[in-house]
DNA sequence: GCTCGGTTGGTGAGCGCTAACATCGGGCTC
DNA sequence: GAGCCCGATGTTAGCGCTCACCAACCGAGC
C-alpha cells in the first residue's frame, strides 16, 4: 500500500486508461474494448492477458468518455415530489432498485414544489446532464400541466398521474382501492361514508374521492359533503375533531394513512370509541398502520411495484427508441384490522 | 450549406452544437464557448449575438462532452440503506437540496443489505459512473469497515457514521440526544428507566445505548438490562409486551419513534395508562408522532439539516481536492408532549 | 511613423472511448 | 494449389467540448 500512494504522488499521477492496458497486454486498446464489452471476436488467451493486465493497473473504464461516443449514459433521471413522504419514498427505492437491476443509474431531482415551472425546470437540467430518459412522478394536476408540454425529443414515463394522450402514465388503481374502502364499509351495515380527502390539485385525491362518491351513488344513499385536508397527520386531527361532533359519523374513508392517524386520535380525544362507534378506514398501509390505536384498516398500494414498472417501461422506451404502451395499473388491496366493525345499534 | 444538409434531409435530425451555434452567430465555437462560461473577453455586442443564435437553435449545451475534457462530472454519489425510512429518506432530501443548490446532481445508490461488500460494490459503481465524489449513510459496523478499506483516491465523506481515521463523517449527536431523553425521565422523578434500543450492529444504536447508560449511572441509580429491537414497530410490539407484564416499569426510553410506537400500542393492550402508569420517550420525532396516542416525548433529529452539512463539506473536498475537518456535529432536541409524566405514587 | 500592451477573437490539440473499416493469417472448397 | 472466406486484431476518425496558444486589432506613447 505504502508503494501505492507514492506512485499516486509521485509516478503516475494519472489513472490509467485503455491504451495503457492495450500496452502492457501488448494488443492495440481496441482490442481492450472488445474485452470489455464482450465482443466474441477476442481469442481466449488474448483475453486472459488483457483481463490480467487490467487488474496489474486497477484500470477503471471512464463511462464519461463512453457515454460521449455511444450518445448513451446508462442513466436515468426521476423528478419527484417531497421524497420525505412514505408513497414517493418507497416508489423511488423501487424504481432504484429495478434501475440498478437494469444496469442504469438514477440521478434524482426532488422538488419542495410541484408546479408547472418547477417541473420543466427539473425536466430541463436532467437533460442537460444527459440522462437517457426521464420517470416523473407526478401527482399533481399542474405537474401534469407541465408534462403535457415536455419536450417529444426524450423518454418520458410519468409515474402515478399525468396526461395519457401526452406521456406514457403507470399507476395503481386508486378508484379501485376507494371502490373496495368504501364497499367494506357499506358491507359491514354502515347507513353512508364520510370521506376526509386529499388535496384537490392531487389526482390521486380526485381518483379516491370519485371511487367514494360512486360506490355510494351506486348503493343509493346520502353523500355527505366530504371534507379536504394536506395528507398530513394535523390535518386529519383537525378535521377529525369536525367529524367527531357529528353523532351521525359512524364510517370515515380516510384518503391516506397519515390523515387516518389524525383522525383516530381526535376521536380518541372526543371519547368516540373505534370501532366501536366510528369505523375507519386509510389509504397506503404505511408500516406503522398495524400498530395504530387501533390497528388501522386500509388499502395497500404496492409502491415498490409501481416504481419498478415504471422503470421497466421506461427502460423499454430507451431501448426501441419510440413511446411504448402504457403498463397495465398495479391492483391495491384492502388489509381489513381492527379500526372497522359493524355500525352501533341505534 | 445546402449541400451540407443533405445528410440531414428530415430536417436536421442531429442537436445543435456549439459549432452550430458559432456559424449562425458568426463567430466560432470557442467564442460560445466562452459565452457559456461566462468569460469576460467577450463583447456585450458579440455575447448577445451568440446568446440569440443558441436560443433560436434551442442549443443545449453537452454536459457529458464537458465533463470529459474538465474531468469533473458535477454529480455527486450517495450510498444508503434503505431509503423507505424517515431517516435516511429526510437526509437523502436535505442532501438533494443542498446539492441543488450547489450546482451538482445527485445519483443514488440504495443497498437493501448494507453489508461490508455491498457497500464497497455501490462505491466502486459510482466511481465507474464518474462522480466527483461520494457520501455514504452508513449507520452500520459493517459499513464503517467497508469504509475503512475505501480507495483514497476520490472525495467521501460519511454521514451519521464511520470511521473517523479514515474519513470525514458528519452526525447528529446521539449521545447528547439519550442522555436528554433519559435525564428527562428521571428528573420527572422515575427511579430508574428501562430501554427499547436499535439493532446492536447501528452505530446511532449504540451511542444512544451509551448515553441511556451513562446518564443513569451519573445518576447512580439502576441499570435494567436493555431490550434490542430491529427500529420496527412490530418489534417495539413485541418487546412492549414484554415490558407490560413487569409492574416495575414506569418510565421507558425507546431507540426510535416507529418502535415507541409499538411499545404504546402493547401498553395499551395490556390496560397500561400511558403516561399515568408508564412515560414513553421516543427518537427522531416523526412528523406523525404528535398524533401517536397519546402525542409522543421525543428526541427531534434535523436531519435536512444533516443531510446539508455533510454535502457542503463533500463539496468543499471536492474543491480543494483533499481532506476536510469534520463539520461539527447537529445537536438533537428533546420534544416534551403528552407521553411522559411523574411516576405514579406508590 | 513605429513599437507596445491589452482586448477580443480564432486555431489546433486532445479528453478516453467506440464504430467502421483495413489487414493479415489460416483453413476451406474445387 | 489458386481462390476465398472468416476470425482475430490494428488503424483511423471522430463524439462535443475546453485549454493553451496565437493572431488580429485598438489606442497610447516615443
Amino acid at each position: 500500500m505504502d508503494g501505492d500512494e507514492e506512485r499516486a504522488q509521485t509516478r503516475r499521477p494519472r489513472a490509467a486508461v485503455m491504451a495503457d492496458v492495450g500496452r502492457r497486454a501488448g494488443v492495440s486498446h481496441q482490442t481492450v474494448s472488445r474485452v470489455i464489452n464482450g465482443s466474441p471476436h477476442v481469442r481466449p488467451e488474448t483475453r486472459e492477458r488483457v483481463i490480467a493486465a487490467m487488474r496489474e493497473l486497477g484500470y477503471r473504464p471512464n463511462s464519461v468518455a463512453r457515454a460521449l461516443v455511444t450518445g448513451r449514459s446508462n442513466t436515468l433521471g426521476v423528478v419527484s415530489f417531497d421524497t420525505t413522504l412514505y408513497g414517493p419514498a418507497s416508489t423511488l427505492f423501487g424504481i432504484e432498485r429495478a434501475a440498478h437491476e437494469a444496469g442504469y443509474f438514477i440521478v434524482v431531482a426532488s422538488l419542495k414544489a410541484l408546479d408547472r415551472s418547477s417541473v420543466m425546470d427539473a425536466v430541463e437540467r436532467l437533460r442537460r446532464h444527459g440522462v437517457d430518459g426521464i420517470l416523473v412522478i407526478a401527482p399533481q394536476v399542474d405537474a401534469v400541466d407541465a408534462l403535457l408540454h415536455a419536450p417529444g425529443d426524450i423518454p418520458l414515463v410519468a409515474v402515478e398521474a399525468g396526461p395519457p394522450e401526452a406521456v406514457p402514465v403507470v399507476s395503481v388503481d386508486q378508484t379501485a382501492g376507494a371502490i373496495s374502502a368504501t364497499r367494506h364499509l357499506l358491507d359491514l351495515g354502515h347507513k353512508t361514508v364520510w370521506h376526509v380527502a386529499g388535496p384537490a390539485d392531487f389526482l390521486e385525491a380526485q381518483r379516491r374521492l370519485e371511487g367514494w362518491r360512486m360506490t355510494l351513488a351506486a348503493a343509493g344513499v346520502e353523500q355527505p359533503e366530504p371534507l379536504v385536508g394536506d395528507w398530513s397527520a394535523r390535518a386529519g386531527y383537525d378535521l377529525g375533531r369536525r367529524l367527531s361532533r357529528d353523532g351521525a359519523v359512524t364510517a370515515v374513508f380516510v384518503a391516506n394513512d397519515q390523515m387516518a392517524l389524525g383522525v383516530l386520535r381526535a376521536m380518541h380525544e372526543a371519547g368516540r370509541q373505534i370501532p366501536g362507534e366510528v369505523s375507519v378506514v386509510g389509504f397506503d398501509d404505511i408500516p406503522e398502520a398495524p400498530y395504530f390505536t387501533p390497528p388501522l384498516t386500509t388499502v395497500r398500494q404496492d409502491f415498490d411495484e409501481l416504481g419498478s414498472r415504471s422503470l421497466r417501461l421506461l427502460v423499454r422506451m430507451v431501448a426501441v427508441g419510440q413511446r411504448q404502451p402504457a403498463a397495465p395499473e398495479v391492483q391495491p388491496e384492502l388489509i381489513v384490522r381492527a379500526s372497522t366493525t359493524v355500525p352501533p345499534a341505534r
